[in-house]
Formats: C-alpha cells, structure tokens, sequence
DNA sequence: CACTTGACCTGTCCGC
DNA sequence: TGCGGACAGGTCAAGT
C-alpha cells in the first residue's frame, strides 16, 4: 500500500490527534509484527511524527521512536474511543468497528482513545528504536535510502545522478529503488514516467538531461497532487480517519490498461517489470 | 553486477 | 456455487 504519499497523508493526520498523549496500553494481537519491548512504552508521552522513505516515526519521551512500515496493507487508524458511536461514523462506515480481523497491535492513550494497527497480509512491521540513534545509524535502523524528492535540495541533478548508479536497469526499476530516491513505489512511477513522456523500459543510461528534466517535474507534480487529494486508494489504503484518498481518480495510467490514453487515440498498456505491474502509453512515452 | 523469481501473508476477482 | 490461478500501494534473500 502505502507510498510516499499515503504514508505523509497518515503522518498529517496523526500529527493532529496523538501528539501530547500518553500511552497507556499496547495489545499485540499478532506478536511477530512487533519487535522490541512493548512494557518500554508505557507511561510515554508522543512528541512528534515524522517520514522517511515509506516509513513512519513516531518519537516518544525517554529517547523512544516507534518506527512503522505499513508494507501493502498496512493501515493506521485513530479512534477516540469515549466518542459513541451514533449513526455516521467515518470510520465505522469505511472499515466496521475496530479492532477488526485486520488488526495486529492496538495503541491505547490516556483520554480513553487507541490507535488501531491494521494489516490484512501481516508483511508491515512496527519497532521500538532509540530517537537518538536514528540520525548517526540512519543505514542501520532504517536501511540504505536515497533522498527525498520533497526536500529542497531535490533537483534534476540529483535525481540524475542517483537514477546512473543503477545505467543499464530500466528506469521504471531504478525509480523503485529505495537506495536511489525514497517513497517511490508502483504508482508513482508509472504516472511520473507518463508526465515525462518516457518508456518505462528505457535503460537509465539512454534518459537524456532533458527527459531528467521532465521526470523530477513529473515526480515533484504526482506526489503533490496526490498529497492534496488524500492519497491513492486501490484497495485498503485509508486515512487515520477510515477515509479513502482520491489521486486515482486524477492518475493517467496507473491501473488503466485498456483504457484510452488522455491525450492521443491510443490505449494504456500493463506490462510486467521486475514481477511488478507498469502501466505506460507506448503512443505517448517514447 | 544486473536482473528475475520466490517468499512472506490474506483476500478478492475472474474464468471455467 | 466451487475451485484454481492471478494479482494486490513492498522488500528481502536466493538464484541465473
């Protein structure tokens, strides 16, 4: 599931509900999808929540961060629990009462809410890693990862450098690549490479400066765009509210094959890469 | 080194 | 209605 920007659409949402409160309890339902020592985290307050790549921190008091991997169904819901339930719930009517058949660990706080860790295929994890650490150990704690393409000094050059560590992988592979540019998953690259107009089986060695040019645009432009709307839902993906993101209703190509191309008569075609589906318009991306 | 496949899991959808 | 296979926002390890 989530990408870089469903896992930022959470940390917005979590960033106005949980900062400040306690945690008074933690349930785990499905042990092996939490590693460390969860009595560590009682009485904890949360400071603040942050992004890197497609995960997620949650840093507490007493040098503690809870790190998330939400994977490809990953989901993380908040419910004030007080709160009854009384015809018209957000999250009640996306997903039915939690915790549900989903649920793997559940947060509790001290104003009587929780935070639902939900993850139908159980790939995603959450760990227990000290705050202090992660800056000098970022490669250990978080694995190898490539830059942000929000951040500032994101450019077309950096972009272009990283993509030639990997010339004769296809672009599309190359921009799955964690270690070259973080957050990026399936979606993403198939609709940057369509605002690009290039073929995602082009080798990144033949992508001229121009075309570099384009794709970092069409990046930046994806992932702000579905940020604004919430996120992409196929299948699970909803917000700390239960609620669906809409950037596929605006996507070009993702998930379109056999539908017409927006901009010239030809169809949207999927092909398989690296065993991962890629949605291009041979007629449009040269 | 470059690249593919299978594994990790559960659920849904599609064709027979 | 049932069953098998393909497939799903990700990442590892292992194999060619």
């Amino acid at each position: 599931m989530p990408e870089l920007p469903e896992v930022e659409t959470i940390r917005l949402g979590l960033e106005k509900k949980i900062v400040g409160l306690e945690i008074t309890n933690i349930e785990l339902i499905r042990p092996k999808t939490f590693q460390g020592d969860n009595k560590l985290l009682q009485g904890k307050k949360v400071l603040n929540i942050w992004r890197r790549a497609k995960m997620l921190g949650i840093d507490l008091t007493s040098d503690l961060t809870l790190l998330f991997h939400l994977k490809m169904t990953g989901q993380l819901i908040f419910e004030k629990g007080k709160e009854k339930i009384t015809g018209g719930h957000p999250t009640k009517d996306m997903l039915g009462p939690m915790p549900n058949k989903s649920t793997v660990v559940i947060f509790s706080f001290d104003d009587g809410s929780h935070l639902y860790f939900n993850d139908q295929r159980q790939f995603g994890w959450v760990k227990v890693i000290p705050t202090s650490r992660i800056e000098a150990e970022e490669k250990k704690l978080l694995g190898e990862l490539g830059p942000e393409p929000l951040e500032k000094d994101f450019t077309w050059q950096v972009l272009k450098d990283n993509l030639l560590k990997r010339k004769k992988t296809p672009i599309k592979v190359a921009l799955m690549d964690q270690s070259l540019i973080a957050g990026i998953g399936n979606i993403y690259t198939s609709e940057s490479l369509f605002l690009a107009r290039v073929d995602p089986r082009r080798l990144v060695n033949t992508i001229t400066d121009e075309e570099f040019k384009k794709l970092h645009r069409g990046i930046l432009d994806s992932l702000r765009l579905s940020i604004e709307k919430g996120g992409s839902t196929r299948a699970h993906f909803v917000n700390v509210d239960g609620q669906k993101g809409y950037f596929l209703d605006f996507a070009n190509v993702y998930g379109k094959d056999g539908q017409a191309c927006r901009g010239c008569p030809d169809k949207v075609v999927k092909i398989t890469q690296a065993g991962r589906g890629t949605y291009f318009c041979p007629d449009c991306q040269k």
